[in-house]
DNA sequence: CATGAATGAGGATTCATTCAT
DNA sequence: TATGAATGAATCCTCATTCAT
């Protein structure tokens, strides 16, 4: 009974929070984090300005929530990934494909932690920017270990992974904001993961003999 | 003398105003364009906050100016690589050198170019905007050709040279921020440089048969 | 009930801002809008400087706002004037009476009022500035209507309408000013009109006939 | 010798606070104390901003010496006017005429007085206002004495002349300010005086016997 | 004397946060 | 709990005045 009860409230404070989170994350990934107003979320959501302060206990509290939500779910993303595939290739072409899935699907939450996460704004505090770089080691790491074992089992060329790991991230995360800021549709996902990964992979020079990326499944 | 003695004064002009872009770019850097105030950049250059305004108009003129700046030398450097060099991929080789080269050492203005580049932020006012889109439509464009002159002469492997322009220079401009956030020294440039070429050129996958880039001499 | 609650809100909004009016007016009066600093408004109605701005958009929407309502009032008392009198000469006096009343009892708003009026400062907006050019338009075209009607039957010498009109505005204005600004008491008031009305109807001449004000009971 | 270049250096000075004045008279007439910049007058003048300083000590300087120059000349006018006439009428009439004369011609300079004078800014220091009052009491003391004289020989009505004298100020200059704002030409001048003076004299209403105005030829 | 660059006090305005209802 | 009015610290910008050249 009382926990039933417990548990309707805790619904209910939770619903209130994504309603919340789902007003501001569309104006700060629009204006960034000084220019978005407590006024413009308290409008956008339809709460008063003072209730908000009962969901969260600062606009930086707010914002930090959005974008430590982006990182969680990126970590069980690749965790996913990881699980659904054996070989490193097919990793990266697994995790690329749900990452640009799921990017693309919150659009605003993504460039709101793409800014942070490039060191590109330091809107949020401290505590969560270290939280924040905390999850992204481990998020690399698990990618650094699977070029490294594509390494061992030379799938891929000797390169350092922790490099090679940096330059994937370099590559996708920019590519899935341009394919963001470009309005590509859902149709155009498919296509477009396989050329950034084609061009990963293979590279863009032209050579007699290549392993061709297309004589796979996948 | 006449001529000279207006040459002084603009040559101090100058200097002073070089003297606050040198003080506002760190900042700005930093802590992005909302967060920076005029009494830190007047602190910093060591003027007085009225000074400021006898040089920039507003504190946005500031920003706008060192932003632009980074445009128009990015352009300069492009059209260098397109003199230095015949083929597709030297030009790009060429390119990517001299840009890193150029942005490490203007490491801060460079980073508040990328933020309005990539549209992370929008603190710059409408007209200064389509300035810096147009000149970045420029730098585009030639990237574009040179890709599509590899195409024709088979350099490159059939994509779409829009694209891989694109992919390029989302590519190259994120590790280039990678090297500055990473305090990447002067002496790994060049190895950086080459790792990365090497990625965008022939991939990551181990073929049997590759056209080695290390066979050539740049 | 509802209507009541909502009734409630907005007297107490408008309450408020005829509190900050109240303290504004006294400032502007004295001070002129430019000496007329937000912190002295503020300071003097009592409430914090950005409660101001929840009432107001800007120091020059009280300042409008305040003159405005003056030039509304003067139309008021005209239309009064013209519903209570028949011929010309009564009007004038009835107006004059209404205006004197009007103005010394809001002396401070008049005060105002008659710098925006006689351009003497440009303080007040283009858009505010056409409203209340367009409101004085009204109030003269109504003054001029009745001398012409005076004129008509005789009750005045064949002067032109538009220059009497003027004449009588810069005659009665100054004067009510002068009575302000040497704080006469409501006892003079009555005297005061007549005295001016008489300059205005009979001159200063002594002549030996002379259709007497004085017989007349108003 | 000596003191003839003194008194080059002395004209000098003369001609370039003139020029100053000049300059200023225009910016403050058009804008008002507050808004009007050094920078605009320095402009203006053509001369640089610190030049303005070794002529006048400050900005409210350069205000007061503009005002404070026009009551001068009001009292002169005023004791040329008495100098020229015998009776009350004349003199008023004559005095009318210079002052209109006179401040027609100084337009700008006039303008600023009357703000002043009618205290509807406080724009000018105590002691420069004192200066400006004191004169002020001796042009309306003349006033007060001729129309007083004009009372003892019965050619005006049997008024308090202090009052005649206010209403007579507040008659003739807010109309002079009329006739400034309404750009009436000199051609207007005579018509105009004659006009006013005519209401001030006979008043407006029609009676049967009446001195005429238009027999006598002023 | 002439100049205009440098200065910083002063002022309008914004907005995150609080708190009484 | 929900609300939004009240608040004042913080910030950009202006401009009279000074002073080194």
């Amino acid at each position: 009974m009382q926990k039933q009860l417990l548990s309707r409230k805790e619904k209910e404070r939770s619903f209130r929070r994504n309603a919340i989170v789902g007003a501001a994350v569309g104006i700060f990934a629009k204006k960034g984090y000084r220019d978005t107003t407590l006024d413009e979320i308290a409008m956008e959501s339809e709460f008063g300005k003072g209730t908000i302060y009962n969901y969260f206990k600062s606009k930086e509290d707010i914002y930090s929530y959005i974008v430590d939500n982006v990182s969680l779910n990126l970590y069980e993303i690749i965790k996913q990934a990881e699980a659904e595939t054996k070989n490193t290739r097919d990793f990266i072409a697994a995790y690329s494909r749900l990452l640009i899935n799921y990017c693309c699907e919150n659009k605003d939450a993504f460039i709101m932690f793409v800014r942070e996460a490039a060191h590109f704004t330091t809107d949020i505090f401290i505590t969560d920017r270290r939280k924040l770089d905390k999850r992204h080691k481990q998020v690399k790491s698990l990618l650094v270990k699977k070029i490294a074992d594509g390494l061992t089992n030379k799938e891929i060329k000797n390169f350092d992974p922790q490099k090679l790991a940096t330059v994937y991230e370099n590559l996708i995360l920019p590519y899935i904001l341009y394919l963001i800021n470009h309005n590509k549709n859902n149709l155009d996902q498919k296509k477009e993961t396989d050329f950034i990964l084609s061009v990963f992979f293979n590279g863009i020079l032209n050579t007699n003999k290549q392993v061709s990326l297309w004589t796979n499944t996948f």
